[in-house]
DNA sequence: ACGGTAGGTGTACGGTGTACACCTGTCAAG
DNA sequence: CTTGACAGGTGTACACCGTACACCTACCGT
């Protein structure tokens, strides 16, 4: 009685509750709140008792990664290799829009956990399975680039920067029209991009269409690469002029 | 003479100076050899200082990239677009590699300053220039993704690792054995990039090759979507199967 | 002669990751 | 039942970081 107190006592860590409680942190308040401190306290526990689960906080994050690729869809075998490295990697898009701090965490790790290995490795096996070198998997490995974990880098988005108190239509309209006489052409195809209505401009772009865009691009560029019996030694590296 | 004193007066510090001490300890120590305190001694003077010429650590990376930028070969007109983006995007390469540092600092930037506003409008010119609707060059940008800054986001290469202090060739051949169990297929590309001779694995990919086969790829991908005179409502983004 | 100001100083605060010594409850071996 | 090892939680402390704030000081145009 006096030991087993009535009390609950808390459930013991392990590194898989840290884990979790981290990847439920990270979701509900991004990625810059996760520091040893915090996330121990919401445990309800002593930072240092996190370094008795995890080495440290790279290894955190590293693990908060696997968890993310845990949740992609596993490797089956499809009807061909270019729709099932594309159910593969819109599913891991699909898991890292769950996550968005996967993003930056994926970007900034460098460990090849067992977990990153093993996605890796499977995604050269569907090459491989369809027909392609392991020479020309390589290389189209390097093509898809972070492609593979679901997202493009980004290129035009700008978080919505919280500052700018007043958005003062007069200076509004004079910064709109230098920015329109220094930046021509982004101007052009952002016009284009929101179907001339530029006060859409801020609402970004179709992700998913873009990041769908390169990917299908890049796959057929492989696929010719494929039928056309590509080797180490073609000209050029897309054997075209 | 009390006031002039002989002793020569440290030149007064500026925007420019500080940058540029930067970038060359950058140069030097790489990214994280960045912080105010170790820059300022470096200047002579006390870390506050620097904030009479930078509004913070944010800034003064963007200044450091607005450096390198500065390096990328200016827009000229080019006998077509694809010459003239390559040109433009091995250039910006050849910048970023000059200094290393530079991949992250662009990865984690997100301000977009006038140099990265100004790069990408030529490059977006270019494509215009050369044919491309204003709608299909947003999403070839969008395709490049960093690779316009000229890098790959890093698939394959792990640092170092300056751990492990004895390689025990036993211990090691056990891990390799593992390794290709648990993942052919990386195994299976990984020996024909490195021609069988598997000791050359740590030694990286050729990198340059790397990237110009998958710029290529893409930039060849992206002529037939001009020539087929792709429009936003072609049936699937890339009009292939 | 004087006041404003650009530029350099000094101190201090709150935040970070984590090394290290310590305690404590559990459980198996004696 | 005793004992001792050990996994797991604690407390303290350190070094480092960015930077807010008040200050001082030399210069320069009036």
């Amino acid at each position: 009685m006096a030991q087993r107190s009535a009390v609950t006592r808390r459930a013991p860590l392990s590194r898989d509750r840290v884990l979790r409680a981290a990847v439920t942190r990270a979701d509900a308040a991004g990625i810059g709140s996760i520091n040893m401190r915090g996330l121990a306290q919401e445990l309800g526990v002593v930072p240092m008792a996190l370094y008795k689960h995890v080495a440290g906080k790279d290894e955190l994050l590293d693990g908060m990664v696997d968890l993310v690729i845990g949740e992609f869809e596993p490797p089956a075998a499809g009807p061909d290799w270019k729709s099932e490295v594309r159910r593969r990697v819109l599913s891991a898009r699909r898991a890292v829009l769950r996550h968005p701090w996967a993003r930056l965490a994926i970007e900034s790790r460098t460990r090849r956990t067992p977990a990153v290995l093993g996605y890796m490795d499977s995604l050269a096996g569907a090459f491989l399975a369809g027909g392609f070198s392991a020479h020309l998997t390589h290389h189209v490995m390097h093509a898809l680039g972070n492609r593979i974990w679901g997202f493009t880098p980004e290129l035009f988005d700008a978080p919505p920067d919280a500052d700018a108190p007043a958005p003062d239509p007069e200076a509004r309209a004079a910064m709109a029209r230098e920015f329109a006489e220094r930046y021509p052409h982004i101007l052009q195809i952002a016009t284009a991009a929101t179907d001339g209505d530029l006060s859409r401009v801020g609402d970004g772009c179709d992700e998913q269409f873009e990041f769908e865009f390169a990917l299908d691009l890049l796959l057929d560029g492989f696929d010719r690469l494929r039928v056309a019996g590509w080797t180490p030694g073609s000209a050029r590296s897309t054997g075209s002029a």
